[in-house]
DNA sequence: GGATGTGAATGCATTCACAGCA
DNA sequence: TGCTGTGAATGCATTCACATCC
């Protein structure tokens, strides 16, 4: 009888997979053929422990005295973050923020492809516009009442949301209706999905705020990531 | 004999803190004069307990059988967190992604300035850089080897760092050594600071790596933010 | 020796449940 | 009655420590 995988993952340990998985691609280009929970999680300023406990949710890719082979965890933990094939995304909103994530070159390298750009704003509607960056090619503005065309023609499931704070709840409605499956909120405002509809949040004052908190009272103690 | 704030404060509840604050402005703008626990966390998905023991590690602001005052409560948590004065920030880092900070409205309205903004590509140094929004001010980009005297000058403790991932690090260091004593970083990297170093990360590929899991994995059972 | 994988122990964070106050 | 603030109880996540394997 298998094993069947499915006893409770805590979502830390997810969280910190990514981690791993930026950081033995750092290590590869280095050179590294083999590493060990130690090393790793030193990189990282985690414990040894932590590093088995939460590959080991996942199966069982060690090698006792020998440590993890990199070329082979990284295979491993791409297909458990799902990133061993490529994912198309929608880009809601190209205002600022929205034509950095265009010339961002972070996501095509993890295989994230922005295939599609929206925005509400009707002067903007069928322009092709470019991230700043001139060496990049351009993205045809349309119209979000095409969303639910377009996402089903392309197979998109992950849209990130870059629109202003007020249009972000009723974006994300209609957004999760033309079947997204997954929302990368940009807007500093909390949205209501369905709960079987993967919603992170990047609030880059927030951020700060962290920051200044942390800077203010912890004069000595402050932990970091 | 008083008080004297120094039992340990969870680190989860000082990320709630701001989230706090972000739903109360949002009840203030439509009016909201008080506020009860269930309410506030109801408008987060949290626990009303959750919302009162976040608080009360940090004082009595509450008031039983009526809530919370919104405009007081509001406040109390900008105290806290540090954000009732403005703070000085230096960008470096001025990239497409450094543009795009210096085009967000967010960070002015929390009471976040960019004051300086610093490059290593001589090419740029000298230059007034603007956001590519036009109604926006520009900065004028400074070399690195002048961060000292303008962070000394301008008091500026805070830094958002927006450079390439191979320089990150060597960057992270010479500010440091410049005063900056807390870090927003957005290289897609782990940086290693003092521990007396406040530092934040945000790496949007890890997001979007994050959403590619949950999609995946849980096509029921996700959690969310 | 040097490493993993994992039950057991610890340590944190969240939730419960209720006394007390307006 | 309606709500806060808070010890006590629960539930999670992390760490320990060791049997096991190369």
């Amino acid at each position: 009888m298998e094993p069947t995988r499915n006893d409770p993952i805590p979502h830390p340990a997810v969280r910190r997979l990514s981690l791993y998985l930026r950081q033995l691609e750092s290590f590869k280009r280095k050179g590294r053929r083999t590493i060990s929970s130690r090393q790793l999680g030193e990189s990282l300023n985690f414990t040894d422990a932590q590093v088995r406990k939460d590959l080991a949710y996942f199966g069982q890719f060690g090698h006792p005295g020998v440590g993890y082979l990199v070329d082979d965890l990284i295979a491993q933990l791409k297909h458990i973050l799902g990133t061993d094939k490529t994912w198309n995304v929608a880009l809601i909103g190209a205002g600022n923020l929205g034509r950095a994530l265009m010339a961002y070159n972070g996501f095509e390298a993890k295989g994230f492809h922005i295939v599609a750009v929206f925005d509400a704003d009707s002067a903007k509607i069928g322009q092709r516009i470019g991230p700043f960056d001139p060496d990049k090619r351009t993205y045809l503005i349309q119209p979000i009442s095409e969303l639910k065309s377009t996402i089903d023609q392309m197979g998109v499931r992950l849209a990130m949301l870059a629109v202003p704070v007020d249009a972000a709840q009723e974006v994300a409605d209609r957004i999760i209706e033309a079947g997204i499956r997954g929302i990368l909120n940009f807007a500093p405002t909390s949205l209501n999905v369905p709960e079987e509809i993967a919603l992170n949040a990047v609030d880059l004052a927030v951020q700060l705020e962290q920051l200044s908190f942390q800077v203010n009272f912890a004069t000595v103690g402050a932990a970091n990531g």
